[in-house]
DNA sequence: GGTATATAGTTTGTAAGACAAAGTAGTTTG
DNA sequence: CAAACTACTTTGTCTTACAAACTATATACC
């Protein structure tokens, strides 16, 4: 069996969601980010308890598929990280949270 | 820095949610057993869209967390393996949705 | 001045695991 | 009786998330 065999059904509970953004750590920087217009390296560390390793490396995936913008200053003499959504990151966020709740949605009509 | 840091705010938003539920292809499985009291392989294969390798793997994961049951009969002379969720599982699908919701929600606040 | 400590990150090594492809076991069809 | 189909399970590979190790600069201590 191959998956496109699926075709055939007409309202399957489609597993299409982006993987990007679904990974727990990604998922949180991203809606930590989604809330403000932009966020630095310090405080998303603090808040979301995320190690700096794991911060550094997911933002550059989301960098690299244009979600965020990666911003590097100065402050105080130290260096100083920002980021923000793109466009493109705030649609595909909204896309998401359309998937997930979709899924979710009738799995909460009982209870 | 160690995530034992974040210890120190008081409302971060985390990120310790049940990832083995979190995994697409097992979030859509868990989904569709969430709603019906069992579901053998071949409508849930229909259902999801999932390879059968697939299925069959990630329903030994859930069983191994006993997250679900799985049950192997006959039905006119052919296997039928039939699937359902555990009350550990029921349990634990709730507090998932419940995490997710929780990330999401004050994300959809504006719009 | 030099060396220890802190801050703000990035890079790297490894171990887990998701997926498709290949394999197994039995059944029906030509 | 062999080819094809059904209903799965097992295996191999490739990705990737994570922590640990590293880099770079700044400040504090002696």
């Amino acid at each position: 069996m191959t998956p496109s065999d699926s075709e055939a059904d007409g309202e399957s509970r489609e597993l299409d969601f982006d993987r990007l953004i679904h990974e727990p750590a990604r998922l949180v920087l991203m809606s930590n980010l989604y809330v403000v217009d932009e966020a630095d390296f310090v405080f998303l560390s603090r808040r979301t308890g995320l190690t700096a390793g794991n911060i550094s490396s997911h933002m550059a995936r989301l960098e690299a598929a244009e979600y965020v913008t990666i911003e590097k200053t100065f402050a105080d003499k130290r260096p100083r990280t920002t980021y923000a959504l793109t466009k493109t990151g705030r649609a595909a966020f909204v896309t998401y949270r359309e998937h997930v709740n979709a899924l979710l949605a009738d799995s909460s009509a009982d209870q």
